[in-house]
DNA sequence: CAGTGGTCTAGACCACGCG
DNA sequence: GCGTGGTCTAGACCACTGG
């Protein structure tokens, strides 16, 4: 192979496999292994380092759990490339950005150069999930419109969202509508008289259901951002809370914090 | 075995060890199998599928990469028991809070209930990484501080930052000393001249490397948070960079966000 | 077709935790 | 000592990719 790897040192307790894991670790962070790249195969390792070829896997396993690597059936297995991330801005929801008629997503994937898409949108009215009745600070009994969808940048799925909005606000509004019109939700609740004031934004990283993977098509080892944003109108009250999962490696999130 | 499990489906495509993980993933999620009970050995489990070991190993495995479980060897395979979180909130570093005379972090775990701790502090003068020096709008030549050090609670470690700040500030302050006194090196740059406007926070998150993990004594599938917050002084310019690595188990962070 | 990774078996020996 | 998980071997057959 082109790539020259150490051989095992005979002497050390580290286990064969994690030893094996380390170089390939380290080819890929020298970048004597470049992003896109094909590892040796299982086959040559085998061969390199005269072992079994369980061992071989094993090691392999570790830097896929790591995220440094993908396996691709009947190809071989690749250093990851990182694809082009998404930075979010704490200013994204800002009144003079809505009121250029766009949705947020929409704006910030065009200014990247990117094509922005949306699908799987679907619309219910149910009882909120108590995590959520609790946001926004409903009794017992009163309903929520849910509103679901997937977020895709050049056909990738990059985010799942999720927003509720009490009832008793959306219900024969067209933010009960698939298309909910230039601006979006935000803008279509302040057309109705809840004038937006801040939003609180909630924000956990952890590894993603099976599901979750699925949806956003998530390489092993990408942990998922989970986002849950409440948008209080003046008064104090909370009129939505929206419930996100993303992909990490879509995205950097960005914020301003006060000082004073 | 307490815990009844379903047999294997024969007509399904999906491999044994996935349908194995499967019915493990439900139990823990249905509540069968509660935080910190044992998972059936990996004995018991070849017994009631009729399959070998690795197959049973495998599925395992996967679990422990979702984050739901942790193996102890000789003990057993464990669920997950997830520890106390620490939010973050927004106004962390608001002047009102430093003012009391403690660093944010000690104030806020003991607020909570737990024994907050640091270790591992280094300080040393050297050229930024690039990136940093980006950030600090430093032209080449122009060296800094760097402070670095662990943060525990109850004794277990859940964060490392290092701080960089211009050797121009810092040099020959208290900010050069092991310990900076009440309110931290926030206080300190103020009290000579630097004060503070606002800070920028950058937040990613990913699987740790392996000095990170054995850094902060992560379990398998935890990923991290990684935070670079840059500090403005009033009149623009940046006085530090903080980079900070964090488990994803022991934090959520929480954000306010403008809609004006 | 050859080469690749995906799944699975049936063993072996070791290291750790606990009684 | 016994039960646990950790490491490793030496095979097998399958499914996918590409020339």
């Amino acid at each position: 192979m082109a790539l020259t790897l150490p051989g095992l040192d005979p002497v050390t307790d580290r286990p064969v496999f994690k030893q094996i894991a380390d170089h390939l670790r380290d080819a890929i962070e020298r970048g004597s292994l470049q992003p896109g790249e094909k590892v040796p195969s299982e086959a040559k390792l085998m061969g390199h380092y005269s072992v079994a070829r369980m061992t071989i896997r094993n090691a392999l396993q570790i830097l896929q759990a790591e995220g440094l690597t993908v396996a691709e059936h009947g190809r071989g297995v690749f250093v990851r490339s990182r694809p082009p991330v998404r930075r979010l801005a704490s200013d994204r929801f800002a009144r003079r950005h809505r009121e250029q008629g766009k949705a947020a997503f929409i704006v910030e994937t065009e200014g990247a150069g990117g094509k922005p898409g949306v699908d799987s949108i679907q619309i219910s009215e149910a009882d909120p999930p108590a995590e959520i009745a609790a946001c926004l600070g409903l009794r017992e009994g009163e309903r929520v419109l849910i509103r679901s969808r997937r977020y895709l940048i050049n056909d990738h799925p990059v985010e799942t969202a999720v927003s509720y909005i009490p009832a008793a606000i959306a219900r024969g509004t067209r933010i009960a509508e698939p298309d909910t019109g230039p601006g979006g939700i935000y803008a279509r609740l302040e057309e109705i008289g809840h004038r937006l004031d801040h939003f609180d934004e909630e924000v956990k990283a952890r590894m993603p259901t099976r599901e979750e993977a699925k949806a956003l098509r998530l390489a092993p080892g990408t942990p998922v951002f989970r986002l849950v944003r409440t948008a209080y109108a003046e008064g104090g009250t909370a009129v939505e809370v929206c419930d996100t999962v993303m992909s990490t490696d879509a995205y950097v999130l960005s914020y301003q914090l006060p000082a004073r």
